[in-house]
DNA sequence: GTCTATACCCGGATAGAC
DNA sequence: GTCTATCCGGGTATAGAC
């Protein structure tokens, strides 16, 4: 892909330049790494970012690079554990544990986007998984879990009558799956408040942009 | 990436073998091959899809399929054009232009899912874009147009009071964009009747999960 | 730990014979 | 129109000096 491509600049916002670090420097850690690495995924796509990209985002050179992190698969796996680790720890919340399903799918949601808002660059990474290497293919796995997990309890809550009639569970889960994730298309945390965020989403999942209202108009 | 490759197939699902083609076989047209590269594209990604792999789902060589195509961005074009296609021939619909926002909103959500689904690898691709070269952002400003009109039309429904109080129009536009284009992440037609998901997402959008009831339980 | 230099491979694209 | 052979750029990854 020939692409134009500006600048990579790491966290600071200034791309650093090649040379001896400063001696206050802190240490490259897998973790700061990964993370470097999953703004530049986010950005371009994974399979679009180099290692050239990534050691320069991060001040370094290629080789130098190398000498902290094995490859660039390693970098994708540490960004998708973190997503799962978020992720799976929601489902294992007492509220999304105990209780009638409906509060319990609430409080899901509503933590699942806390969750999507701050780990945005790491679950869009999983969000755009393809399968086209092993860890890729273990992380969708993991991700299926997750889903299955919820339309569960989707499932649940429309036996119990909780759900508008003629609501099909299975549809109904993947829709509620698919407006919580497509978040990462365009949520970005400076402008709009976690807080609004999860509100708007509930509301919208639960109630509809019709609310209680009657049709048309 | 070094992926595990399973054999790419072509549109009658079996490898062509490398040769002298039949004597009544059709020519290829670019369309056709759109059509090969676009099934590739959303079983890969765009990046990880090569020319060699394209030129084998086709049934030639990489030499022989450049003798049809000028280059893999053509190909990423002609699908994008298609999905672009579909979606503002919606917008165009006399209904999608007439009357009271809420029933041209839900002719419009019908109608996009209808697309969607129809033009499935097409659309898909559309949305998995993420701007690296000309091509990608010309098609991201144009997909960004669709979505401002929906954007309009759900403001002035919301400004009409016809939406539950409380709804801020620009997230519910986005949610509401989310909703129907998460649909490519799981909508396989030979599973689930189009018309069944038409409904199912025109009331996942416009009544929620809980439809007109009462919360809890 | 960081650099320069390079091995090695793969992908997009082209040349030219048949 | 299809093939074989090849160019060339750029990608991942490594060797070895400092």
């Amino acid at each position: 892909m020939s692409a134009t491509r500006e600048a990579v600049t790491n966290q600071d916002g200034a791309a650093r330049r090649p040379g001896r670090r400063a001696a206050n420097a802190e240490p490259y850690t897998l973790a700061s790494l990964v993370e470097v690495a999953a703004h530049a995924f986010l950005e371009r796509g994974y399979d679009a970012t180099s290692m050239e990209d990534l050691s320069r985002a991060a001040g370094i050179t290629k080789s130098s690079f190398y000498h902290h992190v094995s490859g660039k698969e390693a970098l994708l796996r540490g960004a998708l554990d973190r997503a799962l680790d978020g992720l799976f720890g929601v489902l294992g919340e007492p509220d999304a544990l105990e209780g009638p399903p409906v509060p319990r799918l609430r409080h899901i949601v509503r933590r699942q986007v806390e969750v999507l808002a701050t780990e945005l660059p790491y679950v869009t990474l999983l969000l755009r998984l393809r399968g086209n290497t092993e860890t890729e293919r273990w992380a969708l796995g993991r991700r299926r879990e997750f889903d299955q997990a919820v339309a569960a309890l989707v499932r649940e809550a429309t036996e119990a009558g909780a759900t508008h009639p003629g609501v099909d569970p299975v549809i109904a889960a993947r829709l509620l799956s698919g407006t919580v994730n497509s978040l990462i298309e365009w949520y970005r945390p400076e402008r709009v408040a976690v807080a609004d965020l999860v509100d708007a989403v509930e509301r919208q999942v639960f109630e509809g942009l019709l609310g209680g209202l009657r049709p048309s108009r």
